[in-house]
DNA sequence: CTGAAAGCGCTTACAG
DNA sequence: CTGAAAGCGCTTACAG
């Protein structure tokens, strides 16, 4: 029973006898011997590990919900096809490239990698390919295999919605096209439905943040002291949507009553907040199964198609049919 | 110019001339050379990859700001030191242990582990004591190598916080102790600060949640209805606060005003929620630095010191001096 | 101070 | 169908 035999029960080769595949088995289970990956993967070069990469931008990507969701999918998918999972935040703000992440992609640990790749200022997949390793991208950066949101299908929807329960006066809080991919499409799924309603977009007020709830607040409380018959706003995400609401209530706005308040993502403290938002779900979760899946399909020689997923409107308690006393 | 000469540059073993070190480090940055780490791990021993465990209990772990905020610490230890951090989520809730999480401990792929094993179930450092890996705890289990939060103190500091405004007749929010080691600890800081003052901590109205912020709202109705002269209430989780702040409004209860509501943990939300929650920070990122700080030690051959970190109480806009009408 | 040799624990043609 | 041999890319005594 050589270590070879051994080698060939655990890898399912065939033209093994029954009999002596029963000898190993048994072996093994008598021993508890478990393979050493490490040196299967210098023999093999097939390591069982994926990376995962989620630059950076400037900080907190931990505290990111929507990030969090989508490596609760990667992770999911890993896990059931027995990968394990190498996490690398390379910095991205700065100028020269990030040299730990370089020597992690030359390290030999990875059979492929997942990342985040939506900052337009940079691709963070580009020393990936230059390496030749197999990748899935999670965002608009082009790569020849991606899973994305539908962002302008969901901007679309949103606004959509707002425009359904009347509101044809309607604050947008974005942030500049330079911050994010999604920012730009979802603004076109936005000016989309707009203009289906004979709403001219252009002339909506609006005002940038930068996704954090301090500057919703600050884009709410400027826009309304500009546009004061505003009757609804709409965020580009859920944060500044929160500090919208915070900031319109300062201004003797209530929310849903007398101003509808959207925003975008869905994450977890969405549904808590009071009031509950009304928001557009990326389904993160599925974001990240799938890229995983993907990813396990170009390992497997497989030539998968890109994926966009369809994202979901989720209603809840921020929006409402239009003020008549706002009219 | 033998490989050996090559590693030995590498490894800045002494006894190398000056003259050959120079001309390895320019063969090497002409051929843009990056060492193989699967076979430096195979050969040494020493892979440069830390596992970092967070065993999930029922569900969404990355979900948990808190445990996110300890892994932002770990990484920036990691990456300062080097090391890559490799992903493990057991799941603790079911009878069987976790046939991917036992293989990946026997792989070879690490060289120590770091767990948050605070869960009374059971230990998840278990099976890596077993297999001889160097491994640090986070949380109360039994451990050589430990980082703890002294969450007597928190439970202590937060008490001691609402008795400085006046209050006395103070509800208690907790969970059953079998739920995580922090409840049992939080609340004996709780009762120190009641004896202190001279209060029967054993007549303190109690109901117990789930950490969840549901939870928390039927417990503050519950304590509401049963004790309506209330004037504080005291949870053991910021989310359970939350919920509770909301049940009370919906009870007729403004918050600070008639009733202050104080939480444990200090999520990113608390400080954006309204009323901004008073609270007790555990200083998560420090918690996971200061682990990852003492696996590099134990790694490094030094017999590192456990670490017990005092919490800080964050005193913002959910707690006020006693309602003079309430009394 | 430098290099030849063995070895880390597997997998994979290759021969039998 | 099974096993001996080479090799994955390094590191580490060991000899020179």
């Amino acid at each position: 029973m050589s270590t070879a035999t051994v080698s060939k029960v655990l890898s399912n080769t065939p033209y093994v006898s029954e009999e002596t595949r029963q000898k190993v088995m048994q072996a093994i289970a008598e021993l508890d011997y478990t393979p050493n990956l490490v040196a299967r993967a210098l023999s093999s070069g097939k390591t069982n590990i994926v990376t995962v990469v989620f630059p950076i931008v400037y900080d907190a990507i931990f505290a990111d919900p929507h990030v969090m969701s989508i490596l609760e999918g990667i992770e999911a998918e890993c896990r059931a096809q027995g990968y394990n999972i190498l996490l690398s935040t390379p910095r991205l703000a700065t100028p020269e490239p990030d040299l730990h992440y370089l020597q992690l992609l030359r390290s030999g640990y990875m059979d492929g990698v997942i990342a985040i790749d939506n900052v337009p200022h940079m691709s963070i997949l580009e020393p990936v390919r230059r390496e030749g390793i197999p990748a899935v991208a999670i965002g608009q950066h082009p790569s020849p295999f991606y899973v994305r949101s539908d962002d302008a299908m969901g901007g679309e929807r949103l606004m959509a919605h707002l425009i359904d329960l009347g509101h044809r006066r309607v604050g947008v809080i974005a942030t500049p096209d330079s911050l994010n991919f999604s920012t730009p499409s979802r603004l076109a799924g936005i000016r989309r439905a707009a203009e289906a309603a004979g709403l001219d977009f252009d002339g909506l007020p609006r005002a940038d943040g930068d996704f954090s709830t301090a500057s919703g607040a600050r884009c709410a409380a400027q826009l309304l002291t500009a546009h004061p018959d505003l009757t609804a706003l709409i965020a580009l995400n859920d944060r500044m949507a929160m500090g919208a609401v915070q900031a319109a209530r300062a201004a003797g706005y209530a929310t849903p009553e007398r101003l509808s308040i959207v925003g975008y993502d869905d994450i977890p403290w969405a549904a808590t907040f009071v009031p509950a938002l009304t928001t557009i779900s990326q389904r993160a979760p599925e974001l990240g199964q799938a890229a995983a899946a993907m990813l396990f399909a170009l390992l497997d020689g497989r030539h998968p198609e890109p994926v966009m997923l369809p994202p979901r409107l989720v209603v809840r308690d921020s929006s409402a049919p239009v003020c008549p006393a706002a009219e």
